[in-house]
DNA sequence: CACGGCTAAATGGTATGCAATCTTAAAAGA
DNA sequence: TCTTTTAAGATTGCATACCATTTAGCCGTG
């Protein structure tokens, strides 16, 4: 593997785990000295990321984090609903018994991280799940978009589940999409994934207006 | 605006123009000489065009024009499908008459070029009224997948196109999408093109099955 | 005659240096 | 004291040079 994909996947997770906030600037010989590369792979690093939209791209003037609105937040959450909808039919028709059981494993993981409060543990089997149903829908694309999608709001995801009162509430969701995979009921699962989607726009939301108080 | 970019934007067109063939290799110094630029940009270039997918890149081997299989359209087409049948939906919602009448001008372009047998520009108008719908949706997110997409297809699609015996079998489905359109009938529109891409499939995977045989 | 290893040329990967641009801070004038 | 201008420092953008890897051709051997 390249280094500079190394260099993307490295600064991707960066991103992603909040060492970076939206709006940072980011210095190239600051991030070459701690990661111990130069410049070269580093520059081809961030031009990936800019066209996957992580980061903005300003002439002559480097790389800032992008800071999505709370509008375009709204904006790629539909779209992920409507990507996920469309999974969750495919999957329907595709996904094996044992892919079902393993997702099923996750929810109790989960469960388990519910019980003991570890909301990043549960955060991340929240995606693993979501994650486990599109790769079922056996279609490339989609889920090369769903991973874009999902980069570009995992942070504000992240941060809601993190301060939000209700970040369990996705479990009685995962039972009924569960209970709809196990059934086949395409129409259903669909259902739900968009309804699940629009609850998380409802959760995510209310934090980021709260965010906006505090300034650009 | 980096030239980074503009040689991006250089390279797409050339690719979408049949400059290059899918499996072509690209050769870095030969590419530098032809458009005056040094590898570094041009490298940047290919990072960004690989993480769109329109160029693969092997370690330590270079850059080659992706080949999608028939498998692979066939796939991209459905998700291409999904988005635009979602489009549809919020372009009834959103459109406004002007921009209806926009639609409604290329229509008729379209049957002028339909007349003249003009089958670049025939094509070039069938595209462009599929992203004026997208672009009635307003949602910035689901028209640079859209775009993505329909960049990775372009070249298939025109292909087709031109070979195709069916190639003016657009016009009656564009005349329906239309007056769906017109009435706001946001359920038979979103239908329609997922029809629509449909049958788009039907008339490029005829070709495809014929190109499978001269090798890959 | 065929197969395999070796060497050389070509290609991609990385580092560094130089030029252009932007940011800043300081100094001077109003 | 505040504003404006200018100059220095820093940062990015691009080019080139160097290193590693791959590949293809050739020679030698079985």
């Amino acid at each position: 593997m390249n280094l500079s994909d190394q260099i993307a996947n490295q600064l991707r997770d960066m991103i992603i785990q909040d060492k970076f906030s939206p709006g940072d600037w980011i210095r190239e010989r600051e991030i070459c000295k701690e990661l111990h590369v130069s410049r070269t792979p580093l520059r081809e690093a961030l031009h990936m990321l800019a066209s996957e939209g992580l980061v903005d791209l300003l002439p002559n003037r480097g790389a800032v984090i992008a800071a999505p609105s709370p509008h375009e937040i709204a904006d790629m959450l539909k779209v992920l609903g409507v990507l996920e909808a469309f999974a969750g039919e495919r999957a329907c028709e595709f996904i094996t018994q044992e892919e079902i059981n393993e997702i099923k494993a996750l929810q109790y993981e989960m469960l388990a991280a519910f019980s003991r409060g570890d909301r990043l543990q549960y955060f991340k089997l929240n995606q693993s799940i979501h994650r486990a149903v599109v790769q079922a829908a056996r279609s490339e694309t989609l889920l090369s978009f769903h991973t874009q999608l999902n980069a570009r709001l995992y942070r504000v995801r992240y941060q809601s589940n993190l301060r939000n009162e209700l970040w369990g509430s996705a479990i009685e969701e995962h039972n009924d999409l569960l209970d709809a995979l196990e059934k086949r009921d395409a129409l259903r699962l669909s259902e739900l994934l968009r309804e699940h989607l629009k609850s998380t726009w409802e959760k995510v939301s209310s934090p980021i207006e709260d965010e906006e108080k505090t300034g650009e």
